[in-house]
DNA sequence: TGCATTATTGCAACTCAGTTGCGAAAGTAA
DNA sequence: TTACTTTCGCAACTGAGTTGCAATAATGCA
């Protein structure tokens, strides 16, 4: 019954998000558990941290996929819909706490927005 | 000199842009373009065009790199900051005719932004 | 316990969007 | 013409993400 078994995959993926408020991208998540697990199972565990709820992704700039912790989401409901910030100079990407609104478009049924922003973090600021 | 030499291959590139109002992703470009020039052709021009101001390019859902044609911007600089819409059930993708503002966000430097706006088109709600 | 069933994982091989290197062809300028 | 620059085609590559299958681990039930 999808991932409430918690295996101990699962223990130590969940174990990187913990170290981090950062998103983090799937390719960084591979690179990290490479000695712990193998990148299929990477992806799967994903999956099912998402469909679960526990986990949302965003696409990047670059196309690659960044996962997220959820706050208030359960896997009936969705509720996080925040934008995302990419900083072009060190690629790290997070989670904005800000709430955006759907706009109405005729004739669209709008069911889900992305927004992503691109600049530049604090600390690449700092550093030129 | 850029662009402005306007070669056999990316005059039939725009050509295809002109047969719609919709966005085009690369590998329908790919696609359609097939019998006419090489892939690598299709995305070098498209990378042209784009640094010219005559397209602009976003992120699909799935990853996938689209194009559409700009109204108001040059090489030096593109106006065009509106959202995308993709429809979940036939794939297609087109610019809104919307502005978006950018929210603020402390301690960060943003500089443009991509919302993507996910459902379904005309087409498909009435299909359905 | 013991056994059947289901879920999870590792591995290798694959798919496919996008890139790179290089030589050929086409365009430009004198 | 000749020299030079830009564009293009081709083949081979890169890398994120997927798939099939067999092995292992977890669960349920008698």
């Amino acid at each position: 019954m999808g991932v409430s078994r918690k295996t101990k995959s699962v223990s130590e993926l969940l174990g990187v998000f913990e170290q981090t408020d950062n998103a983090l991208s799937v390719v960084e998540l591979v690179k990290q558990l490479d000695q712990k697990m193998n990148k299929t199972t990477v992806y799967r565990i994903l999956d099912r941290l998402e469909d679960s709820g526990e986990l949302h992704s965003f696409m990047g700039k670059d196309g690659l996929k960044w996962y997220a912790k959820c706050h208030d989401c359960s896997s009936s409901h969705h509720a996080d819909l925040h934008p995302h910030f990419q900083c072009r100079d060190c690629g790290k990407s997070e989670c904005l706490d800000i709430e955006i609104a759907l706009p109405k478009v005729s004739n669209h049924r709008i069911d889900t927005a992305e927004l992503l922003l691109v600049g530049s973090c604090q600390d690449c600021l700092n550093q030129q």
